[in-house]
DNA sequence: GAAAATTGGTTAACAATGTAAACCATTTAA
DNA sequence: TTAAATGGTTTACATTGTTAACCAATTTTC
């Protein structure tokens, strides 16, 4: 186990947290493969939480990701029939995301195998070790927020 | 706090972790900015390991990437002179990966690179709790893999 | 109140990356 | 010696990130 051992201190931790990452959402989406969209699982979720007031800047704010790429995901979410684009009355610029009556039908499973998935990743772990790791992470992701 | 305590309960892990792994790739290469190579550091350094023995395939398999990403990696880093392709004398369908005079000298600086980013990304945890982490992400990387 | 600047969202274009299939040359197995 | 497997390449397609240009609506500034 040498060579294991001196090649792990010289990788960057950034690989093998993306890997993880990328691990888990494969995981997740096998989870959910029954439904007709597979992927943007979360941005439903955020949606559900806005109460019919978020707009696709603060969605884009909330998931990391520029307003392009959240184009696509409502783009892609009410092409199945997910999510409405509602033109606010306010400021007729923006759009208030709405979730769909099917998608609240499908929202409690969803969640459920979020959940399902995060316990299968935390698997043998103690609650003292998940908080623990959720904390450190986020320390990590401060560390290296752009200045 | 109450909503943002709400969100963090039902939010994938595997999204956090992807974003922090990206966070960590996109200082890393900030940092190699200087470079006239922007990606595929990691690469070098197995290569490097491999003592001039390496094949794409083994190349793939320690990356955890299939092959066609290699070949591109490959052409990517001999294309701007850092790796060769040579034939093996042993098994002709195979490349034993080498590095040129140009990436060994510039390894050193990839190395601490990495471990300055590593450092950043750890800055503020002793090293108990970076153990504890990098114990913890390993156990869930295996809790996901597939079956 | 009109011109200028900003904002929310869209579109187009390009690069990087993952995935799958077909393919060639070489090696191994039957 | 034919058949199967292996190492590597190419092609093609989908997803994702990034940038820039753009339109319409709103806000700021004079």
């Amino acid at each position: 186990m040498e060579i294991d051992s001196i090649s792990s201190q010289i990788q960057p931790v950034g690989r093998v947290l993306a890997r993880t990452g990328t691990l888990f959402l494969q995981y997740l989406n096998e989870k959910l493969d029954y439904l007709d969209i597979e992927r943007s699982f979360y941005a439903l979720i955020l949606i559900d939480l806005g109460q019919t007031n978020l707009t696709q800047q603060e969605l884009a704010c909330q998931l990391e990701i520029d307003k392009v790429s959240v184009v696509r995901i409502v783009d892609y979410l009410s092409g199945r029939g997910y999510v409405q684009r509602i033109r606010s009355s306010i400021d007729r610029r923006k759009y208030c995301l709405t979730l769909t009556g099917k998608a609240k039908e499908k929202l409690p499973e969803i969640k459920c195998a979020i959940q399902e998935a995060n316990d299968t990743a935390f698997k043998g772990l103690n609650e003292l070790q998940r908080r623990e790791f959720i904390s450190t992470l986020g320390i990590m992701k401060n560390n290296l927020r752009k200045v």
